[in-house]
DNA sequence: GGGAAGATGTTCT
DNA sequence: GAACATCTTCCCT
């Protein structure tokens, strides 16, 4: 196994981070086999001035892993059916994430493949926030796992180029729609392509 | 290849 | 009871 980046990554500041992690190699080990894929998109959800993150209306149950030490994962399900994966970032108790939205597979393409059903295009695995989670499967019993250890790690991947990086308005989500805090990698065939709604 | 809409359940008010 | 950091299917061009 590739050894995992070292919590410190997590500690800067978040939009640092949401760039940084782009190439990098998001792995999950399960009894079923390894997966793993490159992270090709995300998104940064701030403290100040940002309506949009979970964390700007204080501390609740449901986003308390936000205050926790970087490099810890928050885990939500959304919409009755899917799960959100983050990884949180900053000092402790500042309340910032970066969510993982794309990955280019890598490893374990048949056991993504048999978890996202069966006639699926591998483009289509992880070109999405639920998708990735499905195809990894990340759930709530890993919320607040520490993202520098087995079973859910991020090792260094291959470097990208500044100039490779778009930054770009967040997707599905109704306030702050304005802001430029989605990244993704420039012509890379598993970013999600939705336009943003709503 | 794109827009509309329904499925589904947890959290917070 | 409403909102929701989504995905899929169906129908249109």
């Amino acid at each position: 196994m590739l050894p995992p980046l070292s919590s410190s990554f997590y500690r800067h500041d978040t939009v640092s981070v949401a760039r940084a992690l782009l190439g990098h190699l998001l792995c999950r080990e399960s009894a079923a086999g390894l997966t793993a894929g490159i992270i090709v998109e995300t998104e940064a959800y701030l403290s100040r001035d940002d309506p949009a993150c979970h964390a700007s209306c204080g501390r609740t149950r449901r986003n308390a892993p936000m205050f926790g030490p970087p490099g810890q994962a928050y885990i939500y399900f959304i919409y009755g059916n899917h799960f959100c994966f983050n990884v949180v970032t900053a000092p402790a108790g500042i309340g910032e994430a970066v969510l993982i939205r794309a990955l280019e597979p890598v490893d374990g393409l048949e056991l993504m493949q048999r978890r996202r059903g069966q006639g699926r295009s591998v483009l289509e695995l992880t070109n999405g926030p639920g998708k990735l989670c499905q195809a990894l499967a990340i759930d709530q019993t890993l919320n607040e796992h520490d993202l520098c250890r087995p079973p859910l790690w991020i090792s260094a991947g291959r470097e990208v180029e500044k100039e490779a990086v778009i930054s770009v308005p967040r997707i599905g989500i109704s306030r702050a729609v304005d802001k430029l805090l989605r990244f993704y990698i420039k012509e890379n065939k598993y970013v999600s392509r939705r336009k943003s709604q709503r």
